[in-house]
DNA sequence: TATTTTAGCGAACACGTGTACGCTCAATAT
DNA sequence: ATATTGAGCGTACACGTGTTCGCTAAAATA
């Protein structure tokens, strides 16, 4: 039971979920993703495919699951700078925009099945995004003594905020990224202040 | 030249715009358009489609159309609810949660294509949230007497996150929907006493 | 060593696709 | 009344698609 033979489908697993992301950084989504075609790029007989995946849809899910473990990786990354000193908003947006920047094809993947036809997607795209909410949240609640309810509200906001603007980044040149940068993290910050005011405001009004 | 003509012709090609709209709202996006499934729906011979547009893009573009005029007509009507007293910010949200329950498949096809797979899509989605925006700074300039450059920050952050909601709402059942509005509401509220806080900030600094 | 498992291949199938061509026949123009 | 335009149809073609089936050869097992 050496797994040499494990390993290699592992491989070309691999291989195959890489050709199937080159072809849609190319041009077309995911929808119109051919299996033929990723087979041929990545360099097998159409039929092996089966080998590997039931449908289209399982390789569709994987690249989903890449994304997300992409996103974490990169909240990871964010929270090392901030330990480090120096802005939580500003790095974390900077990370966040440098991924949109280097794996544009996943990001614009989840972004797209997040408001997809297909409901398992839309789902496991939305269990993605949770995910990267409940860290905010945890660390509003934890660092900054927000409440439960006002936490979740803001992480909600500064998320649907900073998503917005990686969708913009896409298309957006290397200046125009750094305009929609500095941007966001006013708006964020912006966001920072209101949710302040709001607490606040409960604070006095009780 | 009575147009009696031209009359048919125009009502055919609304005929196929709905017939794609219908296909839209099933299960399959825009991308997985098919031209025959389209002029089958509209009851006519597929051939026939090419004397109303010369692509499908053609025919996307035109769909894109559509729903940024229902969403220009729906700020109107949200516009006409604020001159009749209440608050601005319920009864935008609200009316736009409206909008994207009743009119699901064209609020799907704009949130698609705006980080879809064509760029001209893009652009012409873009271009719709972009007059969105635009109505919102200029109310907030001349109603909260914003700067230009605040005023931009806060309305971009609010079209973001109502937009973000929208995303949400699609899936969403009745219950899930009202709350998700309220939710909304209070993240705009949010967004409006950061942005004051903001520019108070900007006062006392000067 | 002999046997079983399995990743990968090639051929073939049925089907849906976009589109070109030439025709009809009613609305228009002359 | 006659000629022209043009919306709509039917046929046909070439092509790409997903998927089935039976085969090979190498790795795993006994």
């Amino acid at each position: 039971m050496s797994g040499i033979r494990a390993k290699q489908k592992q491989k070309t697993r691999r291989l195959l979920i890489e050709a199937a992301m080159n072809q849609l950084s190319a041009e077309h989504g995911y929808a119109s993703l051919s299996l033929r075609e990723v087979a041929r790029e990545a360099g097998m007989a159409p039929t092996s495919f089966y080998r590997h995946f039931q449908n289209m849809e399982e390789l569709g899910l994987s690249l989903v699951d890449e994304g997300g473990l992409a996103l974490r990786q990169l909240l990871r990354q964010s929270r090392l700078q901030i330990a480090r000193g120096g802005s939580i908003i500003r790095s974390s947006v900077t990370t966040f925009m440098t991924f949109v920047a280097n794996q544009t094809p996943i990001f614009r993947l989840l972004l797209q099945e997040k408001s997809g036809n297909s409901r398992a997607f839309r789902l496991a795209v939305q269990r993605e995004v949770d995910h990267f909410t409940a860290e905010l949240v945890d660390y509003l609640v934890a660092e900054q003594h927000y409440s439960n309810e006002l936490a979740e509200l803001q992480a909600n906001a500064i998320v649907r905020i900073v998503f917005g603007a990686g969708a913009d980044a896409i298309d957006a040149d290397e200046d125009e990224r750094q305009r929609l940068t500095e941007h966001t993290i006013a708006q964020v910050r912006m966001v920072a202040r209101g949710a302040d005011a709001t607490r606040q405001l409960g604070k006095t009004t009780k």
